[in-house]
RNA sequence: GGGCCCGUAGCCCAGCCAGGAUAGGGCGCCAGCCUCCUAAGCUGGUGGUCCGGGGUUCAAAUCCCCGCGGGCCCGCCA
């Protein structure tokens, strides 16, 4: 999963050394499988170089070890200027740089780019993030918590590398769950009140969160009594079982919600055939019932609301908000359906519309479409057999929607893992009618679940745990953290920062952690304070914040460098020159956890260098100055950072 | 039954794509550091059959094969 058009931008100098280090060694071995630069690393801390590459694998003989070493440093000097010494130890070349000359051009490039020190300019791409998605059913999730995070962390990032990104939201709101929401939500308001009256006190998309899962597990009920008055003996007790789980379920939700379920149990009890119900309400709307879709969109718009207010707490927003009924009421959706008629691989799947994809499928078109070597494929149903469409179907539409709409080069959809399948069939689905090239475009970033210790959560029974509960707690263990250190903050300063503490701890966490890592957790281990977290690198940029707020204060001027830098700072310097290169990696590779690793290593060092030399007290001028540079530039890669994460700096904590 | 992913210290994770120097961090635990720029910090110590077994290679946590354990998917749900 690769953005394969990013290549990184050449001024750099941390840059322009590994491509001169790279093509020397291209000039004097034979081609090699893949690109050298990937080879060329850091070496281990007891050896006194910069930059290593290991020579054994090349299979060279002594003396032209020898000439390599020679070769790449001259070519450090011609292409860049910069002195090296080169040496061959234990099979590694070992590349030591001038560090004074390889510090000023750091500095020089540091100070001529300003706030836009690691972007790679303005690349001609453009990139269509969709993400999130909720079902507004109810409110967000932990898993929902993960997707938010991802994907607008993904966004900033290729928003910062420098391509032209769209943030987009569909609103799924066809189908039979938000169905089933209308229907119980529907019992309620014939009693002739609002919503906004039945749930006052509760932040709205909660409060619907429990009528949907009362109206489903009501739902559930109601058929399971029925089932109950023709079931065998052995049937019977196990029906037992079942229904001592829904009336547990539904006793947790009675309690919460005395009213509604006073209604809604009467109402759904009673009801005849509830499927049938939701089914029917289902149809109208996607005909575009004017009465239905009104309730509908009403009803959906506050649950929006609802999310917005926590995605906003999260610092995540949206381009574009779009709705998948649209997609059906303007045709959008019968159009894929006719060309899908027209297509060869159109067939009769258990007597409804579909798609078989064997006829087309192969292990060229699985590798285009970035589809496992083992994996089958069974053809895709289009539609019910009551004519309604089905989520994959509307899904094509939306894909070419977005693709059109956005001119987009690449659409990324962040999508849970256990929707590989169905994805997969959007690809194939795409391929066939006529868009291979938009398949090949399309990515699914997938990520793995979240679970909570020792809890299965289910949005259909009103069991998790919502992204607000998350972030409270996040900010509620943040202002103790903050309130312990006896600084004088009133009430609103101390809410103030804590929140944003709270926010930095979920938000660098979710990240942290490779996509395709299940994640269980329990409260307390996502939020922590302490080194490698959000928090951490908020303290550590307002630390380098008040050192500058102070020498400002004293008119301190931040140019020149020393004479001699110390291998501690010269440690840090290569570090932060590096900064560009990882913006690069982790923007066309698609991993902010390679940005979030990099950068709890930089704060770390910094961290450990401010705690062994004193900055403002250093009597030396030059050697003041080049410091004072040094905490500028890493408050500048902090202060870029943070704004990829959706983290928000400190100034002071 | 088939597929995808994960398995690295008591716990959480990086490294695997692209094989290379004694396998890195963090948490925990133990011992230290605030008359000095923010101690959400810093220093030192503790702790590893890289799930197991084969294979390829000068070299395997990394590649291949066979297993084991866990998660998810294989619906006219999304």
């Amino acid at each position: 999963m690769i953005i394969n058009e990013l290549r990184p931008r050449e001024d750099y100098i941390y840059i322009r050394a590994l491509t001169s280090i790279r093509n020397s060694l291209d000039r004097l071995l034979p081609p090699a499988s893949l690109p050298r630069e990937y080879l060329i690393a850091e070496p281990p801390e007891n050896i006194d170089a910069d930059f290593s590459y290991p020579l054994s694998r090349e299979r060279v003989a002594l003396s032209d070890q020898e000439k390599i070493a020679k070769e790449v440093s001259e070519s450090l000097s011609r292409d860049l200027g910069l002195s090296a010494t080169v040496q061959v130890t234990a099979g590694y070349l070992n590349i030591k740089l001038d560090s004074n000359q390889y510090t000023s051009e750091f500095f020089r490039e540091f100070s001529s780019m300003g706030d836009s020190y690691g972007t790679h300019g303005n690349i001609r791409l453009k990139i269509v993030v969709e993400h999130t998605s909720a079902n507004p059913v109810h409110p967000l999730h932990l898993g929902h918590a993960r997707n938010s995070c991802l994907g607008d962390t993904l966004a900033r990032l290729l928003r910062f590398y420098g391509t032209n990104v769209e943030t987009r939201f569909y609103v799924d709101d066809v189908g039979r769950q938000i169905a089933v929401l209308v229907y119980g939500l529907s019992k309620l308001l014939d009693e002739g009140k609002s919503i906004d009256t039945l749930s006052s006190g509760w932040k709205i998309d909660h409060w619907i969160g429990k009528i949907y899962a009362l109206t489903n597990l009501l739902v559930e009920m109601n058929a399971l009594k029925k089932e109950l008055k023709n079931a065998s003996d052995e049937k019977y007790r196990e029906l037992i079982g079942k229904q001592d789980e829904l009336v547990g379920e539904i006793a947790r939700l009675r309690d919460e919600v005395p009213e509604a379920f006073e209604v809604l149990s009467s109402k759904i009890m009673q009801d005849e055939e509830p499927e049938k119900e939701i089914a029917r309400i289902s149809i109208l709307y996607e005909r575009g019932d004017r009465g239905v879709a009104s309730q509908y969109r009403h009803i959906i718009e506050k649950v929006l609301q609802g999310f917005k207010e926590t995605l906003e707490r999260m610092n995540v927003k949206f381009d574009k908000w779009d709705w998948e009924s649209d997609l059906i009421w303007n045709g959008e959706v019968e159009r894929i359906l006719s060309q899908a008629r027209r297509s060869p691989i159109f067939s009769s799947v258990k007597g409804s519309e579909g798609l078989d994809f064997s006829l087309i499928i192969n292990e060229k078109v699985k590798i285009e479409l970035n589809i496992p070597k083992e994996m089958e494929i069974p053809p895709l149903v289009l539609k019910r057999s009551d004519g309604t469409t089905l989520y994959p179907t509307r899904d094509i539409a939306y894909s070419i929607f977005k693709f059109k709409e956005s001119k987009a080069d690449y659409v990324i959809n962040v999508v849970g893992k256990e929707q590989m399948l169905p994805q997969a069939q959007i690809r194939l689905a795409l391929y066939a009618l006529g868009y291979p090239d938009l398949a090949k475009r399309l990515i699914h970033y997938s990520y793995e679940m979240v679970n909570l210790k020792g809890f299965k959560m289910s949005g259909r029974r009103g069991r998790y745990i919502t992204v607000d509960e998350l972030i409270q707690k996040a900010e509620e263990m943040a202002k103790i953290e903050l309130e312990r250190r006896n600084r004088n903050l009133d009430e609103i300063q101390s809410r103030a920062i804590s929140e944003k503490i709270g926010i930095g701890a979920v938000r660098q966490s979710l990240v942290s952690i490779s996509a395709d890592k299940p994640i269980t957790i329990n409260l307390e281990d996502i939020i922590n304070f302490e080194k490698n977290t959000g928090p951490y690198l908020q303290y550590t940029y307002a630390r380098a914040s008040s050192l500058l707020r102070k020498a400002e204060e004293k008119g301190e001027s931040f140019a020149g460098i020393s004479e001699d830098i110390d291998p501690i700072t010269w440690r840090i310097i290569r570090k932060e020159s590096a900064f560009p290169y990882i913006i690069y990696k982790s923007a066309k590779e698609l991993k902010p956890e390679i940005l979030v690793a990099y950068l709890g290593e930089l704060a770390q060092m910094f961290n450990k260098w401010y705690d062994t030399v004193p900055v403002l007290s250093d009597p030396e001028p030059s050697s003041r100055r080049m410091k004072l540079q040094l905490v500028a530039s890493t408050r500048a890669i902090l202060k870029n950072s943070l704004y990829i994460l959706g983290i928000e700096p400190l100034e002071k904590i």
